[in-house]
DNA sequence: ACCAGCACTTAAAGCGCTTTAAACGAGCTT
DNA sequence: AAGCTCGTTTAAAGCGCTTTAAGTGCTGGT
């Protein structure tokens, strides 16, 4: 140890660490044995197996993934396309990555925000030779991932995406909701008001679980949807309208848990309690909703789940020689907290 | 379009696409021209090019990063290490992003998470080839970091690591948790708490912050550290400690604003006015902060010069030979917002 | 005419690995 | 002794690109 504090490599790549040659050359065998002890092909003799091992570990040897990719005609990559800034996809990497390493691929990231589009993210991990894409909640029409999935194995994850030949995981949206009415109308609850999510595929079917659900408890007068949209600020805003509206409903759902803390926040500012004057709820069963100052009913989709349904999906295709298109979905629960309760 | 809905791809890399031989097959020309052009490597005659970029562009063609990687030796892929449960964090990715790409550079990311060691990521990281390291706020002992800057470049962001011989970019935070009690002593606060991050490096650097303003302003009698860490359920607790004691101060600063907003959760949610009664500030300019729900005073990191200054520094090993390391220490800002004012 | 110099273009040798067909011995038959 | 099989090993041909030295055909100077 030189301890300068300057011994850092510059050079591009670093120094040549050890290829299957060096390996090869220690044990006096080809580098073909060697490769095939690595990659634990059945066919080397024990003794050589035992050898090559050793030697491997000597040299610290780690396998050139691009190399190997390139001469195998496989990558052994999972691409994944996710929002940077959404917890519940932060959620949905993580379960991706461990389902993705039992089956022996590994994940590339790449995340679109306000100055990377999907398609760029896409682009990227096509570049990478990802072998099956993983999308955590694309928005791109229906008819450009139609095309993708033509070039290669597409997984909407948490989208809808109908008759376009891809494979859906996600959890019954309208489900959900459903779920959520019911257990409000169950503590006695009839004036019950939802927040919309905008326009989105997602939005839709949530909107479509609030309606089906009022109508099948009788309460299709009661039925008041109100506009909002995904972030803490819009449940902010209608918040504070329906207290401006001086007509507070006894229960407030809302299309996630991000609007529900904006609700929260608005209504508990302006003196309302909760649950005592007014329930809410939420959707996704983030990380926020679990702390014990929010402590919010909301809904799960059981995240690990999809994950390993989404990575079970991209093996059936490229392993398995599925060919077919499937759909799975997957059914919400709820997850009751402090935030319901019965009507005063 | 056959609409049949299961017309995707099952084979391992899809149907192969157009490689260069067959770029170079159209136009007639040597896979060697087309390469040059390709890549704006100056020689080919104006003709030429003209020609080839449309041809490629006519076959979609693609360049295959294995393989180019391979050749070149030059994989041009910054590898970065992320806590994807982190927003901060989340909106670093999103600046190195955009600073990469401006000088050449891909990105790959990796994620450590509960199942998912700090080493794994980087494991992971090698494996792909990356020139350079950018490991956002890694927890590892300075001496591992300094074993793997020895491979490759390694950049640690927002973490202060001495005489390890790596790049270093973060910002001051001492001096942003004394702006913090400046601005606060400035409107006539003196019973001034801070609600502590844990046993960290930044951490550390905060906490020596706010002792070193305290006593800068006479004011060492003062000085009441709280232990707490890095969550919202970590400022709930403390709130409510502070609350049960009954001695409230006018002005509490906490390590960051996910504590800052627990904090401000249970003081409001037992009727405490925030800023009437307590003021209370955050760190890190959080997305939530700025929400209008919180609306919370806070300390910006300024995370798009942060990421700008990693990726500057790692082009400036990789491309401009540079050896020697540095540390890039930025200023952070006083973000005032709307939970400090005069005490009562 | 001849060659130097220039502007392009290209053949060919890899990059570090996988893969296939073929080679090799050793142990059996017949 | 020739022929077989079987278990093990390997030579060699790529994968799709980059890179370098060597080529080509010009022009213009002498």
């Amino acid at each position: 140890m030189d301890g300068t504090g300057s011994d850092a490599p510059t050079g591009a790549l670093g120094a040549s660490r050890p290829r299957l040659e060096d390996v090869a050359a220690r044990v006096g065998l080809s580098t073909a044995s060697v490769s095939l002890v690595l990659r634990g092909v059945p066919g080397p003799s024990e003794r050589t197996r035992q050898r090559v091992l050793k030697a491997a570990a000597d040299l610290g040897y780690r396998p050139d993934r691009t190399a190997s990719a390139l001469a195998s005609k496989r990558s052994r990559l999972l691409g994944v396309m996710i929002d940077v800034h959404s917890a519940f996809q932060a959620e949905l990497v993580e379960h991706l990555h461990t389902a993705a390493e039992e089956v022996g691929y590994d994940l590339v990231l790449s995340t679109h925000t306000r100055t990377r589009t999907e398609s760029t993210a896409i682009e990227t991990l096509l570049a990478f030779r990802c072998e099956a894409l993983i999308l955590l909640g694309p928005v791109a029409p229906a008819a450009v991932l139609a095309d993708l999935g033509r070039q290669v194995p597409v997984i909407s994850l948490g989208r809808r995406v109908s008759g376009a030949g891809l494979d859906v995981v996600r959890s019954a949206d309208d489900d959900g909701v459903g779920q959520i009415v019911d257990h409000l109308v169950g503590l006695g609850h009839r004036a019950i008001v939802y927040v919309d999510g905008g326009k989105g595929v997602i939005a839709t079917d949530r909107r479509r679980g609030y309606r089906a659900a009022m109508r099948g408890h009788g309460l299709d007068a009661q039925i008041r949807i109100l506009h909002g949209d995904l972030t803490e600020e819009a449940g902010d805003r209608v918040g504070k309208h329906l207290l401006d509206s001086g007509d507070l409903p006894t229960a407030v759902v809302t299309f996630n848990d991000r609007s529900a803390i904006g609700m929260l926040t608005a209504l508990r500012g302006a003196g309302v309690a909760i649950p005592g004057e007014v329930s809410v709820v939420g959707y996704d069963d983030d990380t926020l909703s679990r702390l014990t100052c929010f402590d919010l009913t909301t809904v799960s989709q059981e995240a690990e789940e999809q994950a390993r349904q989404a990575v079970l999906a991209a093996v059936e295709r490229l392993d398995r020689g599925r060919s077919a298109s499937r759909e799975i979905v997957l059914a919400p629960s709820l997850v009751v907290r402090g935030t319901t309760a019965p009507p005063r």
